[in-house]
DNA sequence: ATTTAGTTTAGAACTATTATAAATTAATAA
DNA sequence: TTATTAATTTATAATAGTTCTAAACTAAAT
């Protein structure tokens, strides 16, 4: 559990402002013991409940992808229709359980290091991810 | 190249009517050497420059859904405001270019087998899809 | 305390996609 | 063939998710 003043020099070192509502926003997001996937309709639902005051949709989505913009959290594609934002921000795959929705953290244990024989002439390689969908048995896969 | 009757009964094989729209669009999107990545956007873009008759933006929309429904196309998803689909539908991973946009196929020379070690418990993986994203030295990498 | 620049907000605007329902076309039956 | 039927296409409306706007507010600097 991060102290209120974490958050805030956290904040101010990445030059951002530490108002009230980034605040609120990063005790949701961080505040807990495991990594957080969250689409921004789950953030948004998640404030509207906990809360008691109020944050403004646009200032959910000005702080999300502001966070994401300064490396807070990595935004996981699933389909043109879900993305997800993950507060693991270090270096790791993921399950998604077509099933349930959810994404689910992978570690060396689960996935070994992806080997890139041949990378793009003249280009450098900014990211590799690897997205395992899983069902259960009976569904039809695709 | 591909003739316009073997549109026909691989279209009548799947169970969808072998239509005027539906020829054009399969000769846009198979009549190639090369695997097509494509947006929806670009694919309406190609058609209302190369064809004569127009196709309503409707029918792309459906006829690319139904296509992948039927297997004949893959979605490939880079960002939640950039959904490619692929006219190879065989299993493979992908570079993703993020100084042209451009979306290009791996094969087995270039990204080694992904190891999965470990798997949720009682499912069925359905795919494994690996994305390397790649940008040139100067640019500042994600 | 005052000023300045950044932030929040509600709601408008925008964009991509899906839904609707009438017109059209393909397949089937007579 | 022609008539019937069921699928498809189409323009447009509706929807949903996200971004924009500009006024009100707040944090930081002077």
């Amino acid at each position: 559990m991060l102290k209120n003043s974490e958050f805030v020099s956290k904040l101010r070192n990445s030059g951002l402002r530490p108002t009230k509502q980034r605040l609120k926003i990063c005790e949701v997001l961080f505040n807990r013991d495991k990594t957080f996937h969250f689409t921004i309709n789950d953030l948004a639902k998640n404030i509207a409940k906990n809360l008691n005051e109020k944050i403004s949709l646009a200032t959910i989505y000005n702080t999300v992808h502001a966070f994401k913009d300064k490396g807070y959290l990595k935004e996981i594609t699933i389909s043109s229709d879900k993305s997800y934002f993950d507060t693991n921000i270090t270096k790791h795959h993921h399950f998604y359980d077509e099933d349930t929705n959810l994404l689910i953290d992978c570690n060396d244990n689960e996935i070994g290091k992806v080997n890139i024989k041949n990378n793009i002439t003249g280009k450098k390689i900014s990211s590799v991810e690897v997205l395992v969908r899983v069902a259960s048995d009976t569904q039809n896969q695709s």
